[in-house]
DNA sequence: TATGAATGAGAATTCATTCAT
DNA sequence: CATGAATGAATTCTCATTCAT
């Protein structure tokens, strides 16, 4: 029926602005940051009415929280992958390590400022993004607890308390992507910034004479 | 003359006044966060006018500003002493790194909400303030990164990139600092996050018994 | 397109509401004067509300210069006519003079208390507009002086600095349709008074029979 | 009595406070037009807390009334000689003209600056400044017209409406006036300007020969 | 459904005036 | 009497949201 046809048609043009709105909203959003941010700058940025803004969300904390959503769910299914796998020695696990930071990083990559956008502006917008925020960030934390705890269990890694260890590393990288975004760094610097907090994480900056000894001789 | 000594009285009242604002703004900033901060609720938190408010700071930028700098000075005021003396071993190295962390938290803790506020509204506000908070860490991490250097020249750390591992510290710290505020630690268990944190940046969380063999037979 | 039909619409709307703001905002600088008037006074008479003034006029001193212009392009266009036709002697002169003077005031007599508001408060605005303003009259006064040039080219016109009796052409003026305002002259009045005007201008009230003998016999 | 003595000195130290704020007010009001000025401004150009002004003076517009009240003192003071003497034909009469602009030049001179602003700014500040402003130029009106009045009458002035002449006068006199400001006219340009406007005010601009002739023949 | 003009509640800011010292 | 810190009423201006077309 010409009916279902036409309202196949209205949906798919609705979805069209829908989509035309985020996108504006995000560039927005990365050229002002979110509080500067008002409905009608998006409005105008997608080219309809700020009544057309309002159809589709209630206000900007919705459409901020929608571009969130959409950005975690492209950057979990990023790693999902990787659960299959697991390590059978340290030097795999290392590795597997490096390649999951190398592919997250280029998820990012593509929308990194409004990544940025996100860890920076999220904190101040209210405490419930900012519990969305914290609990996406609790996920990737738990991914590396689990695989860390795996590695101690095998033996490859050393005991050491392993939330505080997975903590750590989140903290690791999310430092280092500010610095990666500040100092806007070529691909070669990125790849070795990746390398060097990997091997932060694996090794530290100690040196335990003694306690190799032990160790070897163990 | 009388002037002189009445000149002193309103210059203090001045300056009570002054602090009485930026204490009602510390109260205020923490319980609403930057964003949702009225001018008028601080000073009905100060209890005086509105006008007293402006007469003391141009808007709610400048006395956030006001609250900051103070704020760093007392933590960076914290570190200076411990610039004096240089480890001599890694042991004394991790014993002293422990003890500056220990104090570091002491000293942020009377404040601890306020550096939450800097922290989570600071990149939001605008790009001035969040150099401004960049600055501050980059101090702390020059500092690691010189204890780091030096340690390595004497041999009791490990040759690595000193700069990301100096970055990676502050990475760590700032991320538990945030999992203490989160969890509402009791003091044992925020100075266990401390020397497990310690211990992650010292020995990291690999371990490579046949590498370790490799260098010891090398 | 509907869609055209509709901006026009649109547009037509928004040129009503703006003119509906000069209207409201003439009747309340005429009543209670420039500075007394608030942005709330004008949006109330023009039954509107204040975030609409603000979507047609940045401000008070906005819409206030959008209704000087307004006023002296009306004026101006009321003299154009004139430009074409020269005078052959002084009685043409003097009645070209006359019915020049009866249209200007024809011309103001409309919106006599606005051109009042313009001359009272324009120079207490500020710079800007008491330039503007300056430079109206002297657009007057260079019509004067163009005519009078040409009268004392021909010799109906006495020769004299005609830049001074221009300025002061205007001010006789300015002055006359100040007593007009505050006496709020009947038409005879008001026409014996440009005749007045005009007969001073082009005698002036000196008498000088022995001189003129003197010099004539000299 | 020492009293007495002291009563004598406060008052005098009172005054000279007094003195003080006017002095620092006239050259507020110069600097930033009434409008602009702030109370805290004069108080502060005087070097006096702003409680010491409302010692003084109700107001701002008290202080601008008390300016404007001693600028018209001192300037019909100038006036008064002259009334003294009459002329006796119209040579004398436009010497006398002349002498008597140059004096009133000379007068406002000094205050030229502020006499602007009471001409530009008075007119806006309310209806009852307004008035006392237009009372002083209708005195200044009226003894012109006196003096055309008695030479009309003596027959060395031509019949005319001498109100309408009088207030004509006075519209050259402050337009002039105003050039002069504006141009910041040098010694010799202010005189003949004086010239020009005494010349313009006695004999128009007007040329008719038929009268021309009549004289020529008389 | 899309539009954008209109709205008005709410926030920032100013400054004349008071008053404790 | 002189002072200037404190005050808060009054005003400007913004912007999320509505709604008539």
């Amino acid at each position: 029926m010409a009916n279902v046809e036409r309202q196949e048609r209205d949906n798919q043009r609705k979805q069209a602005t829908r989509h035309n709105l985020l996108r504006a909203a995000s560039r927005v959003f990365i050229r002002n940051g979110y509080h500067k941010t008002l409905v009608s700058d998006i409005a105008k940025e997608a080219n309809v009415g700020q009544g057309t803004f309002y159809r589709h969300f209630r206000d900007k904390r919705e459409i901020f929280g929608a571009l969130f959503d959409q950005f975690t769910a492209q950057m979990l299914a990023e790693f999902m992958p990787m659960s299959a796998v697991l390590p059978a020695d340290t030097r795999e696990y290392e590795e597997m390590s490096l390649s999951a930071m190398r592919r997250a990083v280029a998820a990012a990559e593509e929308n990194l400022d409004l990544l940025h956008v996100f860890l920076e502006e999220g904190p101040s917008i209210d405490r419930g993004f900012e519990t969305e925020l914290e609990d996406v960030l609790e996920r990737f934390a738990d991914i590396a607890q689990f695989y860390l705890d795996y590695a101690i269990s095998r033996g490859f890694a050393r005991p050491c308390n392993s939330r505080v260890a997975a903590e750590a590393v989140v903290g690791v990288a999310l430092r280092l992507l500010k610095s990666n975004a500040a100092g806007r760094l070529s691909d070669l610097q990125r790849e070795q910034l990746i390398v060097d907090g990997v091997d932060f994480a694996f090794r530290g900056f100690g040196r335990y004479p003694a306690v190799t000894e032990m160790k070897t001789g163990g």
